[in-house]
RNA sequence: GGGUAGGUGCCCGAGUGGUUAAAGGGAACGGACUGUAAAUCCGUCAGCUUAGCUUACGAUGGUUCGAAUCCAUCCCUGCCCA
């Protein structure tokens, strides 16, 4: 039995553009998607509650940060993620490879694994292809990842290629480990910035054959059109009959650059990030509510939206909220966003279905601001 | 009425003769944020004809080459005593 199951409905055969299903142990959804991410077992200000009734499918968490604190066996104890956050849909869990990079000079890499210095107390802590599979079986999502080193930009070619080598042996030790069967582990492509070593990257992996693919290394810094171009490199060589997985990746133009290249799944910090920072995201690019000039605008974030808070609240109290640090404030603007976000993949997947991802990317393009 | 401590930029608050358009907070204004060390971080924050000038540390006058800083008088505020 296979855990993760791709079923392709309908591709856009002028791009490429997929639309599709995921069935996991937890439910099914559709795709492409976007994943809300829940790095400490929530998203952020967000109820299990609030986030499916805005129609989320899956959402992500992380074994860097769940292993450090409350620690994996903890939430085993509990019986798994699912029950210990109160969550039965899809759990995606990420291995702690972007930690490796985004901790910079807080770790230490070796062919062995990562010694990690903990952010919050500074104590040591190593994680390695075994031990972050292994974390991420007490977990128990039903999609896990290996664990990766993920290329920082700019890199040597020669690093590039020693890193990306090196994930993909970490790779082979990550599915030597797994034994769950309820569980799927995606494989990530690496290779920096660097066509070759995509390539290669790419077909070592698929030789371990994986359920899915995950595309990691991108949004780290490079040049927007570098990125789709090593994205349309990478996608186009990944089987069409498992899920690819975008990393990172969330803001409305990125997303749809990386559907019309036939990426199916994303997950990003950016919405509930930004959101708390006072920025909405719409249509027609951001809104930071912060700004005066919407002290007296008594219309909602987006007149197009179906949201709860722009439903019930205007532009001047959310601003007012989130001035005066109001947890309500975060909570109305978080929920806007992921809201927007599902609705804007929900509509990409009708265009493609309705073949006219073309045209939606065009119009959406034209109107959107940065 | 007597004593005492003070009055600093939008607010709080350092600063006791030159390196002070004046520390540090806060507010305000703007920006950033892409597998979350992030309800965080960064910038601006007297004005102008901006490598310079003008106006600024309760008010006025004085000492000095030079004052937010010293002196005099006045005004105001807190606290204590009558």
């Amino acid at each position: 039995m296979t855990a993760i199951r791709y079923e392709l409905i309908k591709q856009c055969p002028e791009t490429g553009a997929r639309a599709g299903r995921i069935h996991t142990p937890h439910g099914t959804f559709d795709t492409p998607i976007f994943m809300p991410v829940g790095t400490q077992a929530t998203v952020k200000t967000m109820s299990p509650e609030e986030l499916k009734d805005m129609g989320a499918g899956i959402i992500l968490s992380n074994t860097y940060h769940l292993f450090l604190r409350p620690g994996s066996e903890l939430v085993k104890e509990a019986g798994g993620l699912h029950k210990f956050m109160n969550w039965d849909r899809a759990i995606l869990t990420d291995s702690g490879g972007f930690q490796v990079f985004s901790l910079g000079d807080l770790r230490k890499i070796t062919e062995d694994g990562v010694t990690f210095r903990s952010h919050i107390d500074g104590s040591k802590k190593f994680l390695s292809p075994e031990v972050a599979t292994k974390v991420q079986m007490d977990l128990g999502a039903d999609i896990i990842m290996a664990f990766d080193e993920c290329v920082p930009y700019p890199a040597d070619h020669e690093y590039a290629k020693q890193s990306t080598l090196r994930t993909t042996r970490w790779a082979k030790r990550c599915k030597d480990t797994l034994t769950r069967e309820d569980q799927g582990l995606f494989g990530i492509v690496q290779g920096g910035m660097y066509k070759d070593l995509r390539t290669m990257s790419v077909n070592d992996l698929l030789e371990l054959d994986f359920p899915g693919y995950a595309v990691g290394g991108l949004s780290v810094g490079e040049p927007k059109d570098m990125m789709y171009e090593i994205l349309e490199h990478t996608v186009r060589q990944l089987p069409q009959t498992k899920p690819r997985y975008l990393m990172g990746v969330g803001t409305p133009d990125c997303l749809v650059e990386g559907v019309m290249h036939g990426i199916d799944m994303f997950d990003c910090v950016f919405p509930t990030r930004v959101a708390r920072n006072g920025t909405a995201m719409t249509w027609k690019g951001r809104l930071v509510i912060k700004n005066a000039e919407y002290a007296h605008d008594f219309g909602p974030i987006d007149e197009n939206c179906g949201c709860y808070a722009c439903r019930n609240y205007s532009r001047a109290y959310i601003r007012h909220l989130v001035r005066v640090n109001e947890i309500f404030g975060l909570r109305l603007m978080t929920m806007h966003n992921l809201y927007f976000l599902q609705d804007f993949m929900r509509q990409m997947r009708q265009a493609i279905l309705e073949d006219r991802f073309v045209e939606f990317r065009k119009k959406f393009l034209a109107g959107y601001v940065h």
